[in-house]
DNA sequence: TCCTCCCTCCCCCGTGCGGCGGAGGCGGAT
DNA sequence: ATCCGCCTCCGCCGCACGGGGGAGGGAGGA
């Protein structure tokens, strides 16, 4: 019942060096090693493994299209683990999102790795089932960076592109905030030049897209 | 450098099974229990443990709440691990955003309990870090059902909301969509009166809420 | 067949909106 | 003491917008 791995990784150094931690520990194999994506998946397809670990950065395919490739194209496959250098790569929700069950930093003590492993090859336990990739599809989309003018707003003016974006006109702005609707005005075309719109539409828009609704 | 636990659930057998697994292992101690959410609160706060075992469901103070005071009041506070029955619990996105390191589910066998306790007492490993609050905050927004006005636009209703929706005026929208503006203002205005909104940036607002913008 | 729904387009009318230019006060920075 | 940014407000103007009607044609079901 040992757990038999692949792993994926351009880098020779990385795959040795995960090998030595990995095949020192009983109960884990490491059974075969992918330099490239390509690669990767008819080693897979040809060994049939338990758990891949799956750089991200890979020439050729990267680990998402190859991670997408073995769960799409093999019958019973095998838990995907991606290992990744950053914790905030944008791939890593790309890939939690292909299908793989979790994610590993480069990192991690060796220790953290082997525990790891044996987790997800038993897994239907922690973080991974449906839940992490419901999360990690939902996330993908509000993971755009929040674009330079947020911070260029003043007080008032992100105030009132708030009510706005809550759908008031601009006098019942001026009532909620207690000033002239000619007050409410000029805020409001200042914030269309600094949104760069030319309408109170296009701003609540871009409030949304930019994230600025976060808290509703 | 044994792991000291804290375990708290409602229901004592749920406790003895749970410590019975875990003071089986080396490493692992078992060194608190509690029956309710203030419970947990306070044994927590006395033991200073390595990881917290906090069931979702309890009387009193649940898990969520429990979850932020002890992670609010303690300045080095443990992993706290919810442990929940099903799969798709609520309180689960919750207890994540409240700041828990993760989620397992009570009918995991002991095996992979065990590893994800010693995984998460040293962490910095797999998914827990910022990375499943994130997902777990932007989850949380995203999972609200679609209003019923959805389903009852027409054809052209829905294409000209989501053209109002990307900050097009009547006459842009008229002319990408091939018609006359007249007709764009019958459309509007049907959009309006289904999504009960006054204006188009009303309406847009619902769009967005609805997640109706979701393929962007 | 008739009826209903959807799409298409027309009129008029009031108004909220946004552009333009100007003004005063208040605080911090230089 | 000077300048600059922010907040506060004023007028005028043009226009897109939205409400209220009405009207015709095509598709599909009762």
């Amino acid at each position: 019942m040992t757990i038999r791995i692949v792993l994926a990784d351009d880098e020779r150094m990385v795959r040795t060096a995960l090998r030595a931690i990995l095949t020192a520990e009983p109960g884990l194999e490491v059974v075969g090693e992918a330099a490239t994506g390509a690669e990767a998946v008819s080693v897979v397809r040809e060994l049939a493994p338990d758990v891949v670990l799956m750089d991200v950065r890979m020439p050729e395919i990267d680990g998402i299209r190859a991670t997408e490739q073995i769960l799409a194209t093999l019958p019973d496959p095998p838990r995907i683990v991606v290992v990744t250098t950053f914790e905030n790569d944008a791939y890593v929700y790309e890939a939690l999102r292909a299908g793989a069950s979790g994610f590993l930093l480069k990192r991690a003590d060796a220790d953290a790795l082997v525990q790891a492993v044996r987790l997800v090859a038993h897994s239907d336990c922690l973080l991974f089932p449906a839940a992490v990739r419901a999360l990690a599809t939902e996330y993908g989309r509000a993971k755009t960076a929040p674009p330079a003018w947020v911070a260029r707003l003043t007080g008032r003016e992100s105030e009132v592109l708030r009510l706005m974006a809550a759908g008031l006109t601009n006098a019942e702005i001026a009532g909620r905030m207690g000033v002239g609707p000619a007050t409410v005005k000029t805020h409001v075309a200042a914030v269309l030049a600094k949104t760069a719109t030319r309408d109170r539409t296009q701003a609540v828009i871009a409030a949304y897209e930019a994230g600025f609704m976060k808290d509703v």
